[in-house]
DNA sequence: CTCTCAACTTATAATAATTATAAATTCATA
DNA sequence: TATGAATTTATAATTATTATAAGTTGAGAG
């Protein structure tokens, strides 16, 4: 749990730190920093945005989460730390996992020079529940 | 050439917009916005940062050039619109194209109800450069 | 248990790329 | 060559994020 990773990387066991956590934690619409501090800020009146960024940040460099920026204005956070692809929806902007075959690589390698040690996939178009809306319209 | 680009878009032909797309015209470094900015500056001294940012905004739109957002802080622009894998250096932060083997995908195609109608695909690592250089010291 | 202090949180200011606004200029065509 | 919509420009505004500095606290030492 939330407790073991922060000590595990000898940070402070704050209750911010460990709030951010567990929100994120199966967390599966890798809400944005602004979205994280509006969903803690009832429950934790002196929190600060500068903390939920300082946070997000300490732990994605210490590789416990993973910044995706699908989006070009903001950053949003998956506790999930593995490369996985994402999908953005121009439509409702929701973020979703979306895997697609043949593109599970294993960091490091090598190509044309290039030593690759990370990457990411990040897809654009249309969500299902969006299509399915447009759907009914047209029925 | 350049001439014949804007004026199928139906968009002015102005000395700004040629002389923008005349130095991203077979230019493998994929400038920023402000790179782009200051090379042209002194040859044209009255252009302006707006300018160049609606250019590269109109020409995007139109899809006659890409935005390559491989960093977090600024973009990048390319004059070749089709996908296509790109690599940041962390070292000198060069872009390169990089095309990896399994990952020529025809858009539009779905997957799992989800219309993917673009994507992109980044490396992060060292170049070729780079890694020569660090070899360099060790011996 | 309580002392201590580096780590942490917080309020606030600063940063920086981009976007918006409005006035001046210019391309294109009649 | 005159006209007007499109474009350029200077400038201000925006906004997510980062920096700063002062106050607070978690956790180990004793
Ligand atoms: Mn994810
Ligand atoms: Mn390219
Ligand atoms: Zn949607
Ligand atoms: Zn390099």
């Amino acid at each position: 749990m939330a407790v073991n990773r922060l000590k595990k990387l000898g940070l402070k066991l704050t209750p911010q730190r460990l709030a951010i956590l567990n929100l994120l934690e199966g967390n599966k619409k890798h809400p944005s920093a602004e979205e994280i501090y509006s969903q803690l800020k009832p429950r934790f009146p002196s929190l600060s945005p500068a903390t939920v960024y300082n946070t997000l940040e300490v732990l994605a460099k210490a590789g416990e989460l993973q910044e995706v920026r699908i989006r070009g204005d903001k950053k949003h956070f998956d506790s999930n730390p593995a490369p996985h692809g994402h999908f953005l929806c121009r439509i409702c902007q929701s973020i979703y996992d979306l895997d697609v075959e043949p593109l599970e690589m294993q960091t490091p390698f090598s190509v044309k020079g290039h030593l690759v040690e990370g990457y990411t996939l990040y897809f654009y178009g249309i969500c299902p529940v969006c299509q399915e809306g447009s759907k009914t319209k047209l029925n």
